[in-house]
DNA sequence: CAAATTCTGCACTGTATGGTTTACTTCGGA
DNA sequence: TCCGAAGTAAACCATACAGTGCAGAATTTG
């Protein structure tokens, strides 16, 4: 629903060739250096066709971008819903599922590197168009997240004040801090290490909010 | 002690001039789009000199990320110590102290900016030079803040295994938490906000870590 | 089959850039 | 005062890229 679509020119089946091969290209060669005549390359269209369905560079980019944090948060959920549905062990449950959730990025490493172009460009970015990729991606994420918790503290497990606040703590001390070191996934880290952190950030989660 | 000078090549007042107006350019372009025109233009400084003093534009803007990297953990030490020599109230200081962490980002634009540039540019960057750059800013932050909690935790006011995880913990909660938020300056955010999210933070640090 | 739409390939424009060269000037120390 | 190192301005080269125009092939649709 992030994606609109004034223009419904030409063949869909070409148009999801050349996002697909846009998400690959600006991932691995960020934004100003990824060139249009290497996506049309690499999506095996002329690049004429390319400006028959986007309007230019910048459009191309930014529809790709959302397209991208949609199909990532919807894996994002399924991951969430899968190990919080019911809970047996809160601490090996939340360790679990952080791992799932440190492991989503690097499944998706074209969107990841394509989340580090956008950081990057983000004061080139359109105030009103970088919130609609924040809102469809990483806030989602949140959202997401946050009944869960507050669903887990009613049956008493947690003792949360703002569930959302809690959500973001979870985050931030697990995925956010192997994000941080891994530059998204960029530079490898022993699974070894990132078990460790993910370990160390549930607990002190737990340390803060377990009643 | 971070930037090796194989090369004493010139003036050292141009080549500060070059670096100063390389960051301003680099932060505000990233590295592909800033010109190297652009950045002499803004040293008020031939073209040629640029390449005299400097092998090339990757160069440049390694040195000049290294550079900074110096001059903002530097800066970032006074912060750590100022506020955390002595405690008072705990909980007041942490906050005090996090705030102004939290400012200078930006009080160093041109850095922090230069730090986005960075980051989307990692998986580009050679290994061994991305460790020296994280060696000299983010990391060296963390190892200035861990002996200062180790202290309040031998005064008995915090329980801590582990002073640089810790230290870390803090820092994920507070700093970059409204870093990620505000995309390390590049979007405002409330004062208001900003403390709201300091506060929060500090919080659940001390629900973790208070004795 | 026929018409309309879309895709293709390619040449072309205009602009920008990194980096070099050259010829000339500035400046500081001996 | 003189000399050499360093800086300057400008032209210059090769490359690359965004975006357009166009004529014809392919594909869809009726």
């Amino acid at each position: 629903m992030a994606a609109g679509q004034p223009e419904s020119h030409g063949r869909p089946e070409k148009r999801r060739a050349i996002t697909r091969a846009a998400r690959k290209v600006f991932g691995r060669e960020g934004y100003t250096r990824a060139s249009v005549d290497a996506i049309a390359a690499e999506a095996g269209v002329s690049k004429r066709t390319i400006y028959n369905h986007f309007a230019d560079k910048e459009r191309l980019f930014l529809d790709v971008a959302l397209e991208g944090a949609d199909e990532v948060t919807a894996a994002i959920a399924q991951i969430v819903d899968r190990h919080l549905h019911k809970i047996v062990d809160l601490e090996q449950d939340l360790i679990d599922f952080s791992l799932d959730r440190v492991a989503a990025v690097t499944a998706f490493p074209d969107h990841f590197a394509l989340v580090r172009a956008i950081e990057a460009e983000a004061a080139r970015i359109p105030g009103p168009v970088l919130k609609a990729w924040v809102d469809a991606g990483p806030q989602t994420a949140h959202l997401r997240l946050a009944p869960h918790l507050r669903r887990i503290a009613d049956r008493g497990l947690l003792e949360i004040g703002d569930a959302e606040q809690a959500a973001a703590h979870l985050t931030l001390l697990t995925i956010t801090d192997v994000n941080q070191q891994t530059f998204y996934g960029a530079v490898p880290l022993a699974p070894s290490e990132i078990s460790r952190i993910v370990t160390a950030g549930v607990q002190t989660f737990l340390r803060a909010y377990r009643i």
